[in-house]
DNA sequence: AAAGCCACCAACCGCAGGGAG
DNA sequence: CCTCCCTGCGGTTGGTGGCTT
């Protein structure tokens, strides 16, 4: 049995969005808003567009305070950083870019920054200026591959290359069968393992299913992130939990309190402590 | 100059989660 | 609870255009 349509698709225009239909869409959700529901919005705006499409074209382009243009380092840092920890999660990773949407991310991850990552040679396409500053892989093969230390009950999974981790999954936090853990990294051990690496982020699986994951380059201005997993499988956190995470400049770290424990979603528990950074000068 | 290749990116598709009834 | 509906997400696809030969 399948879903029902979202929409007539016989009455509904796709391809690529035709200026007239931008102007449309913009005027209307800047006068009325989306009302809650993206389905209805494309009859009551004029459009013959599928109310997710149009749903889409808001999100990706047409709604106020996007950032156009190049991704800057900082980005790069962030989005590397995060897929690390939590793999595909576009849209979490996005919600730590303000400006920048998932699909952006996702693009830009796909195209550019996975080959940057990897050591590949760039493309015969003229890069973008700022990337061609940096040559060298950014940060999984420099240091994963030479400086991690491993620490595991698991040496058949020793040593894995992210490089190669990457280039056969390419959404970590699926595509592993064993305890399954955003972030390749967090895995390369097997249970009961430890890895930590220069660039900042080092992960834990203890006794129980445990997984501890530490960032603590100054992106993150030095969080200790702790996880209960359940049934062997890491559960996910929302965009705010996340930027509780990873902002040094949320509330979460604009007290003096050692630290705070948050509830997740799905019963994942969070610790974030500020004190395990202090004495490493992060 | 033309053809072919391929990187990039906008947009689509299907699925999962969550809320309402 | 259960079902339905909507939204949001992530993977994938197809068109476009730049580069190479």
């Amino acid at each position: 049995m399948g879903r029902a349509p979202c929409c007539d698709k016989a009455n509904v225009k796709k391809g690529p969005w035709a200026p007239e239909e931008d102007k449309q869409l913009k005027e209307y959700i800047e006068k009325h808003g989306t009302g809650g529901n993206w389905i209805t919005l494309p009859q009551k705006a004029g459009l013959r567009r599928c109310g997710k499409s149009c749903r889409l074209r808001w999100l990706n382009y047409l709604r106020p305070n996007l950032k156009l243009g190049d991704f800057s380092d900082d980005e790069d840092r962030v989005i590397c950083s995060l897929f690390a920890a939590i793999g595909s999660r576009w849209s979490i990773i996005a919600a730590q870019l303000p400006g920048r949407t998932d699909n952006d991310i996702k693009n830009y991850w796909n195209t550019k920054l996975k080959k940057k990552l990897l050591g590949l040679p760039p493309s015969h396409r003229k890069p973008h200026h700022h990337h061609q500053q940096q040559q060298q892989p950014l940060f999984f093969p420099s240091t994963l591959e030479t400086t991690a230390s491993f620490s595991s009950s698991a040496p058949d999974l020793e040593g894995i290359p992210i490089s190669s981790y990457l280039l056969s999954h390419s959404t970590p936090a699926s595509a592993f069968p064993l305890p399954q853990i955003p972030g390749g990294r967090v895995m390369l051990g097997g249970p009961q393992q430890s890895c930590s690496s220069s660039d900042g982020i080092s992960t834990q699986i203890c006794n129980g299913g445990r997984e501890h994951i530490v960032l603590d380059n100054s992106l993150y201005g030095g969080l200790e992130i702790e996880k209960m997993l359940l049934g062997g499988r890491s559960l996910g956190c929302n965009s705010e939990e996340i930027k509780a995470i990873v902002c040094p400049s949320s509330d979460y770290l604009d007290g003096k309190d050692g630290a705070r424990r948050g509830l997740l979603t799905r019963s994942t528990s969070l610790v974030v402590r500020e004190d395990h950074f202090d004495s490493r000068g992060a």
